[in-house]
DNA sequence: GATGAATGAGGGTTCATTCAT
DNA sequence: TATGAATGAACCCTCATTCAT
């Protein structure tokens, strides 16, 4: 059931992510989401199973949408390269234009229970296999090296990514997360051209 | 006051790592932890201001040495681009060589209040610290571009080895992590080299 | 009104009962009982007035029609010592004969408020009755004892009673109820007789 | 560890009985049974592992004491008939001087989950095979009829002195229950003899 | 310094009941 | 009549911290 078809459903979420991003994941308490969502506390558990359940939904929904517009904007670029600079460029895009949900995915969802983190890995995966794509297209193209562990490449690329925007929320925004994209796509194509 | 005089101290924090990393962040109680250590629960308080104090003061002294072994062994290295290769080993090293200190600090400790994450984050600085040096370093040496914002090359080397060492342990290491010191050390390299 | 002229009031009642009796007292949700009828949430409270009023309707309409029958069955006899046979025999047929109403009436309706509890208790009264007026006979037939006090012996009747359907249902109905009708006639006769 | 030994311990089981008997069953909270303890509500979970373990507790340490009493008091009788009377004698003796304990016996705690009830019967199986020892000797003494079935004669006389006790309480104490110990002793001791 | 019994605030979840359709 | 989505009050238990000994 999508997030359009159900106000409810995605009223909660919506609310969940204010929520957290204001009070912070453990002072975000069902009671908080559902004022918040205008609904009463009984509604969230007609819509999701637990509290659990609202977080791993949050994830699943903001991060398909997340990743399917990523994967939508690199299929347009033939070059490998180009699709690497282009997928750093609109991650940090969608970030920047949702600061809430940033502070949400990058600090306080990552204080949840090793279950819910297992859940959320899970989501993340598809995104792992898009940067595989890009990589291995790239080896294919000849414009990444051979020798390149796909594996650690794709480790170097999200945990560059995922570092520079947790600092850029820990820092408060302070500028802009969009100006490093070019800087940093350009760090990361470096590392891999032959 | 170092680890060295106190003993019980010593033995509080030691306790807190294993019960951490066996039971997992949310189900290590204070009274576990010092059942552990050997100690009454009251006698934490006497160490400790409180639980958090615990493991701000963990993370203090376990990255305190660990960074501290990581400037030892890159004083030895002349070039640039062996200290960060030397960097990459030991930090990989030392991680592999304390499998509970790397499930406390990767997976564990980030569960906790983001107020705690932030006076980790503080203790990291110095190890921030030392690879912004050797950036700096390398590119009076000629051997790193001239154009690297020191910033974003610490985040993506950071980012690289966090993630990689993230992933080992959620694979439950069943690969050696010694063994991704080299690739990940020349991918990193490319990516700042000339 | 009778259970005859109203099908849903039925269908609720019989479900009630299949769903008390097979699930327990405490974890049958009036949204149980009414997916069981085959109707809405909602259309319980058409027919009830509040969840209590289930309980006691049905101990109503399944008492009335169990005390109907032993009143039948008794009338044909003459004999006071063969009324309490009779009694002790339809009493158990009857409830041989319904496990599940078995399990609600002497197991898990018990669970349920005090106030339900006295309700149920009113039921009762019909019974204590026939009980009482077998008694009164007896004792006008000479067979029974004169200085018996009809109050102790009415509840040494339905004591015994009770306490054995009770014992055979929680041993999971291993036995023939039916078979303990003759033994435990003999022993209240014996118990009142002259 | 006897109640005697941990004045918490006795505080709060008598606290139980107090507030269960004037509150009843699902309207005696843990927080109300601590406050009339005069202990914090996390001191219960000191003493007891859950709130059923309370009330099973309860029961044990209080059917302990009344089942001791009534071995302690027939051991002084020879004959079998006297010992069923001094049995009835010292059962209504008891909770005649104990209402509140009668009303948490007789009618609350029968409303507890099943589970509750299937603790509760194990500490009555002690008081049922005193009963069953009494029903041997007078077979051996010849006082009571050889045809009699033990276990059915234990539910007449368990039945027929638990109902009197719940219609006593049921009434509300409106009448003295020690003076129906003799013709309820009678009524049963004429039902087993010759 | 060391102990450990005692404290008490805090929150996820259930489910009987309502009411707009 | 019939529906079923929505409501919101109610409660057991955990665990960081204290303090009398």
């Amino acid at each position: 059931m999508s997030i359009q078809q159900r106000p409810k459903y995605k009223q909660i979420i919506d609310a969940a992510v204010k929520v957290i991003a204001e009070n912070g994941f453990h002072r975000s308490q069902v009671s908080k989401i559902a004022k918040r969502a205008g609904v009463a506390d009984g509604t969230i558990y007609i819509y999701f199973k637990n509290k659990e359940d609202i977080l791993v939904s949050l994830f699943k929904e903001k991060m398909g949408q997340f990743v399917e517009k990523i994967e939508a904007e690199i299929k347009e670029k033939k070059d490998a390269k180009e699709k690497l600079l282009t997928m750093v460029k609109v991650h940090f895009d969608q970030l920047a234009a949702d600061y809430p949900l940033a502070i949400v995915t990058q600090l306080e969802l990552r204080q949840s229970e090793t279950e819910i983190r297992m859940a959320i890995n899970n989501v993340l995966k598809k995104y792992l296999h898009v940067i595989d794509g890009i990589l291995e297209e790239g080896k294919q193209q000849g414009v990444f090296r051979d020798a390149i562990d796909i594996r650690l490449a794709r480790q170097m690329i999200f945990g560059t990514l995922d570092e520079t925007v947790t600092n850029w929320v820990m820092n408060d925004h302070k500028y802009e997360l969009r100006d490093l994209a070019d800087p940093v796509g350009d760090l990361l194509v470096n590392g891999l051209s032959r």
